[in-house]
DNA sequence: CGCATTAATTATCTTTTGTTAACCGCCTGG
DNA sequence: CCAGGCGGTTAACAAAAGATAATTAATGCG
């Protein structure tokens, strides 16, 4: 990435930062790039990397007695990723995060920018809004599982993400909805033999 | 409240906030006090109120097609509650707040401590804070919903929270977790059985 | 090209949940 | 004191989901 990319990244999430500051947040800025399949953060890793997402899918997921996969979370393009143990309860991961497709982040380290921008409302600013956004989702997934059956928690995700869905498998989405694959399986079916012919 | 109750509660929310900010802002706080059951926010209604909760317990609810209430969330003592539609979103609520206990609260405007606080650092730091401890628990929840099952969530609940059980009646819990009244009752004796003699 | 791996579907059986309704105990207001 | 309402439990049945395994389809790799 040029550095005027970063520049221009910075400018449009900070709005009104000054050209001090930018200079050492693009300094402390990495680009990274992920294969499909790559781990980004490990299991019992306290990773404080921060990411924006410029391109790709990141899958969240944690694996139980059993040895299935389960996915907490996936995030892609223009979100932030990072391990929420870590950042958000200064704890060891208990998920992997790893790429479902190539995959390009901007990376920093979170203390480092915190201890940077400390006191700096451009930033405070810059990052309330990006939690209160992951909030509002959050809080959104909720309620899917108090009020909604998972047959329509899925038709509710073809309706808002049907890119989404185009791009991971039946059995991420599966579990995502918090059912197994072989449920999702017998749920697309019934939508289709309810549909006219 | 005493002013100087009020003084102490914003002193320790916005550690180092000026005396002039203080004292608009607690020119804008006013303490309310709700019976049981009474309505804080009903659904329908564009509510900046933000408010927290000193005393008591906050229900946040929605009624399906069938006229059942379902619990999408529980507020109590020394946490911040609000219509999250409205402030987040900018919509008007599609859930009905109300208390299940005598409850105090100290109330807010959004929208003008917004304008008030704008650009002070201490205000920033402190909504980031609230913000992100309440990402923490929705995320907590999210798991809850994808990893276990009614009756591990169920268990969870009993250990965790055993004297926010002791407040709320069954079937309010039932539907925290996302069944029934019923499938709840079934789940307890289900855990009664397995016990020793 | 064929072999091996993986995803998705299907089948079978078990377990759990939803639905509806009956029942019991408790409390409250007339 | 009694009637009605409500919360919780139980029962009976239907619907859905979990577990396991077999089958098919698709994919990738030597």
């Amino acid at each position: 990435m040029l550095d005027s990319e970063k520049i221009e990244f910075y400018l449009g999430l900070f709005k009104g930062i000054d050209s001090e500051d930018l200079l050492k947040v693009i300094q402390g800025t990495q680009q990274r790039v992920l294969a499909p399949g790559e781990i980004y953060i490990r299991e019992g890793e306290n990773s404080q990397r921060l990411a924006y997402i410029k391109e790709g899918l990141i899958r969240c997921y944690h694996v139980n007695d059993k040895g299935d996969e389960i996915t907490v979370l996936l995030r892609w393009e223009e979100q932030i990723i990072a391990s929420y143990d870590s950042i958000l309860l200064h704890k060891p991961s208990r998920f992997t995060y790893h790429a479902l497709e190539p995959t390009t982040v901007l990376e920093v380290n979170y203390d480092e920018m915190e201890r940077l921008l400390e006191n700096k409302p451009v930033f405070e600013k810059a990052r309330y809004h990006f939690v209160l956004d992951m909030l509002a989702q959050s809080l959104e997934r909720i309620e899917s599982f108090v009020l909604q059956t998972p047959e329509e928690r899925y038709l509710q995700l073809i309706k808002d993400k049907p890119d989404l869905l185009q791009r991971i498998s039946d059995k991420h989405v599966a579990t995502l909805l918090g059912i197994t694959p072989v449920s999702l399986s017998r749920i697309r079916k019934r939508i289709i033999s309810r549909q006219p012919h």
